[in-house]
DNA sequence: AGACGTAAGCGTACAGCATACGCTTACGAT
DNA sequence: ATCGTAAGCGTATGCTGTACGCTTACGTCT
């Protein structure tokens, strides 16, 4: 007769968030590269073998910390108030807010973004309300990758660059590039947030003028 | 006093390129995890310590390897004939034709781009074209940023998720993501190229209605 | 109460990783 | 012919993921 499923020789002293919120943390303080089944181990208190008896792999472990992280983005419509290009900024800011305080995990989504509900949550209602701005067949597919492809590479921009100054700025500034020297000196009074925010709009404004 | 610079004890028998071209290879093959200082020494048929005569770590051979792949790109302005328009998916079409044939080393593009003389190259010229269409101040900041943003994200989701059927496809058909599972039926009749460029014109058509 | 079976957790081992250090060796300059 | 130098290599160290088998805690059943 098979055990009931709470009733087992030795019940797990850890839930499965419990170990990707460990993961997670050890991510946020030394990045991805930091991230090994030994480091987790000892951020929990346990031996690395043990990690063995809640996931698979690395790879298993990996994907828990991506739905720790994208199950807590609002995923329901923003209030029918705003127009769609409100509501879609409403959504992508929600995305960017969530992903971008842990932005070492960008590639961990992109590997698994195929395995993620909260992902598949999100797109459902960012394609709903761009349904309802117009767009349908092939424009709205364009439309939604297009968000995805902008978010991924701008918070990776962002973040996962060594430091903006020393490399680009005193090549810039040799007088070499003086369109790019002119620019980066004007980038200097941009903040991240309104650089992220500019870019979208321009996004949002060429789905609103569809052809 | 010191050798001249042909008159060294023993000549190298590798020049940067052909290691940064082994390297390459590596990559190509066996993806980016592939990529090992002991995989790249046996591609040469050289010992893994040899391959330290020429880079410091593997940090330097990485960067090599973007510099290989970057330097192929055509950063000369397009024929002045066509629209501003026209020229940026010409540039851009450029560095996707490029780095969208060695998809793997985004990651390493995004990580290094700062030394990156190829990259500032282009965008040098694509600020100019960027200039031509009347963008200025943080309007051409944005732009620019915005359209690497798209490029690199574009790229990665194409290329870097695992399949896309078997994942996506069998969660969105249990009836669960409706609008969702609509519109990725439509995506199948959509190719690669034509995404890219549909987002590229979403987005240029939101930089010409600059606000 | 005691015995048993199961799964939790751990220790060890192994292959592969980057790379520090020091040795050998080829070879241009003298 | 000799010498100095840098090319190239071998070994060692401390990382990594994880396969395998042991110990141990504990719910269940007698």
């Amino acid at each position: 007769m098979p055990y009931a499923v709470n009733a087992m020789p030795r019940r797990r002293s850890l839930t499965p968030d419990q170990l990707a919120a460990a993961a997670l943390a050890v991510i946020d303080r030394d990045g991805l590269a930091g991230l090994s089944m030994r480091a987790v181990a000892q951020e929990i208190g346990m031996s690395t073998m043990a990690l063995y008896r809640y996931v698979d792999d690395r790879g298993e472990l990996e994907q828990l910390v991506i739905e720790l992280v994208l199950s807590t983005v609002d995923t329901g419509p923003p209030g029918t108030a705003s127009s769609w290009y409100e509501r879609i900024e409403v959504m992508v800011g929600r995305l960017r807010g969530v992903v971008g305080a842990h932005p070492w995990i960008v590639p961990l989504i992109i590997a698994h973004r195929h395995q993620s509900v909260a992902v598949l949550r999100w797109s459902e209602t960012v394609v709903a309300i761009l349904a309802e701005a117009g767009l349908d067949g092939r424009d709205r597919v364009v439309a939604l990758r297009c968000l995805l492809a902008y978010v991924v590479g701008a918070i990776q921009l962002e973040h996962l660059g060594p430091l903006a100054g020393p490399g680009t700025q005193v090549i810039a500034d040799r007088g070499e590039f003086p369109q790019l020297s002119e620019t980066a000196r004007q980038a200097g009074g941009v903040g991240p947030g309104e650089e992220f925010d500019g870019g979208l709009a321009m996004l949002l404004r060429g789905m609103a003028n569809g052809r």
